[in-house]
DNA sequence: CTGGATGCAAAGGTTTTGCACGCTA
DNA sequence: TAGCGTGCAAAACCTTTGCATCCAG
């Protein structure tokens, strides 16, 4: 059978600030963040339970430019755009983008998922560099 | 002015050899492959010149599922499927998907580029899967 | 010749893991 | 009370970098 997940301390902690955030951490902060409110935590815990809690679902990982991986609490769907200006990761609601391949078979191949990241400027990026 | 890059043995190896495969290998696969024909190269120097080479936009670099980075010798505009059975990475054409989005400003957001990666099943996996 | 490139090895940064103890269910 | 989770620290991994030497232009 499945593993059983507890939930302990850390675990309901790191998962509420996530939440709590929209800046799309790294373990890192997060770690930074929870031993705020937990100051004994290890950053082996919190590594272990952001895996834990994307494979429960209830978070998602994200690989957004090829350095760390971050971490979203929001996991219903939308997209990242990642500024080249200031590196932070921004949402972009599902409904602005439109994408369309051949159902579940593109090019002989079975699509299950897919991940789509935008690179560009943020408004206040963008707006600062033409002033 | 721009700095200079000159035309090295090694430099080439990597180039040639890169153009030559479709498996899209990590810097490490590389290293394996071209010390078959450079035995003294080092991984130091196949970074290097992976990260040059990308810059000057000769290969392209690629973020395929959070782990190592992969690199691909062919510049054209396609995307890529990660098999979740095997591992390896596919070339989907360009023309077997759409997307659209507000021109260059989405949700407030000036877009230069953006990533599109498929998780999926490989023709050779599904078969074997449903045999 | 000049300075970019290389080989080697050490260092850096992120993530994983072994182990003894603690705590949830 | 069983065994999953934790804290701590070491290790594993991938990638970058310092330095003396080499070599392309």
């Amino acid at each position: 059978m499945t593993k059983e997940h507890r939930i302990t301390r850390q675990r309901m902690v790191i998962l509420d600030e996530l939440r709590k955030v929209s800046s799309h951490p790294s373990a890192d902060d997060m770690y930074e963040i929870v031993r705020k409110i937990l100051p004994r935590i290890s950053l082996g815990t919190v590594y272990r339970n952001l895996e834990v809690l994307t494979e429960m679902g209830l978070i998602r990982k994200l690989e957004i430019n090829g350095g760390v991986m971050r971490f979203d609490g929001d996991v219903s769907k939308h997209y990242h755009l990642n500024c080249v200006q200031c590196g932070k990761v921004f949402d972009i609601p599902e409904d602005e983008v439109s994408i369309q391949f051949s159902s579940d078979t593109v090019n002989g191949f079975h699509v299950i998922d897919y991940t789509l990241n935008f690179v560009g400027l943020c408004d206040k990026c963008n707006n600062s560099k033409s002033a």
